[in-house]
DNA sequence: TATATTTATACCAGAAAAGGTATAAATATG
DNA sequence: CATATTTATACCTTTTCTGGTATAAATATA
């Protein structure tokens, strides 16, 4: 359900990284990092690859979590 | 790389739906099922939730597909 | 092949995401 | 424990996505 957000994460914490860091490698905003780590639904879906591409992944289509 | 959009297009198919059907039934606009099936790279996440929850699957981390 | 259905593309208005800045809270470090 | 760094939250402007409508193209059907 938000494995996206707990994966960056800790991806981020394996680099030791800073979201500023990881923002600025990824192109995108910090503010954009931020609200991805917090879980915000309704990030864009480019700019959520942007960030996976850093870690050799992208956006996929997984089974649904149950809730 | 543009797996999500097959991905749609081939389960819809599947099931015989139109467009129409399946953005009705996701409760997104025609318009947006359009964009997804052509590949369009700057959808909303969530809708794109949306879409799959239908087939019972969601956006999720995967491996970077060669371009 | 003619007609109906479905899909693709373009234009527009309204809604909202992105990103900047500022500040507070949390965490790390000395 | 004090300070520095990092992260979280709020406000604001710009950009652009969404979805509606209209039309053209493609596909299915008779």
């Amino acid at each position: 359900m938000d494995s996206l957000r707990l994966f960056v994460k800790q991806k981020r914490k394996e680099l030791k990284l800073t979201q500023e860091d990881l923002a600025f490698n990824a192109g995108v905003g910090l503010r954009f990092v931020r609200d991805l780590e917090q879980g915000k639904k309704t990030l864009r879906l480019d700019k959520v690859n942007d960030v996976l591409a850093l870690f050799g992944k992208e956006v996929g289509v997984v089974d649904k979590a149950r809730e």
